[in-house]
DNA sequence: AAAATTGTAACTATATTTGTTACGAATAAA
DNA sequence: TTTATTCGTAACAAATATAGTTACAATTTT
């Protein structure tokens, strides 16, 4: 039992698309990170878009970037964009409903499963993709190298990411 | 993303187990309730044997039966006598490691995912197999059967299943 | 010794996920 | 307007997991 890993991928598309902000990333370099084909990007990008998530354009200069700001996408946002279903499934088949364990032991699973499935949730939507998208920059030394007082977004008046290294800005 | 339905047949048949008390259940008792093949259920009765959740016994008048106390089997214990594995993917293939995301986000989402993982488990631990199959009782209807202060072990020296049905003992 | 029951291997069918190629559609820039 | 770039998506292959089924040896009671 385990999701695929879509959501572990849709995250990082998402906190990639914080960390280049206003600027959107092709399928690409997108699949360059993540180490995987492009079109699979493509495919997890259509259910971020389907989410509302991330906005698209095609042609040259083309690319995604986040519809809305990091700081109000959560991971759960994301975990519902890409995964479907409920985290239990039920029997395969109904069970025998001239037996008193199987007529009701699926109501009497409901409850706990869908409880479970709530508290996993609850932790998810307490973190954001502005979250995970600042861990990353100061976990790769790049808070590091600005001064003190200095935000993200004066960071990316004067560098940017190109290949998936930090360069200045010409 | 979702789990297998071993979870929810095992309590099924842990919760029959629990009702039975010390009567062995057999594998053919068991896949007619749950509806499917006797070696479905004997697998995973083999998966809970292992967990050291049932006992079982070949021959006639075999069967399986519960290794301790209904109380004393969370559903948490059934979740990880059957299901492995941690409930979230990550990636496929390693990410880049010459980009900063991709270098970084496994680790910036292990703590949310397992944080995530160890909610969900904390409900089920919450939950026992005695309470699922005293809610099955109850659903059935077999306590408004009984008057009160008529304990299940009182009834269960009255009254027996058999094919799934309540029969009174000879 | 006979009968009943389990354990397990082996196989099939089905579904899901990931990876890949291919190509039409959309779009920006020359 | 043409060209080059990028995306969207269909189609298919490969890998994996799950469930169902048959078959049969091993175990155990009577």
């Amino acid at each position: 039992m385990n999701t695929s890993s879509r959501f572990v991928v849709a995250t990082h598309i998402l906190a990639a698309l914080a960390i280049k902000k206003h600027q959107p990333m092709k399928s690409d370099l997108l699949s360059w990170s993540v180490n995987t084909n492009p079109v699979v990007i493509r495919r997890i990008l259509g259910m971020l878009r389907n989410a509302g998530l991330v906005i698209t354009q095609t042609g040259p200069e083309g690319g995604s970037r986040l519809a809305r700001s990091a700081e109000r996408i959560t991971l759960l946002d994301v975990y519902q964009a890409v995964e479907d279903g409920s985290l239990f499934h039920l029997h395969y088949r109904s069970p025998s409903q001239d037996c008193p364990v199987g007529t009701n032991i699926q109501h009497c699973l409901g409850g706990v499963v869908s409880e479970a499935e709530l508290a996993m949730k609850k932790v998810l939507a307490s973190k954001t993709v502005a979250d995970v998208a600042g861990e990353i920059l100061v976990r790769s030394g790049i808070m590091e190298k600005i001064s003190s007082g200095l935000t993200i977004e004066k960071l990316e008046q004067d560098y940017t990411f190109r290949s998936g290294k930090l360069v200045k800005r010409k």
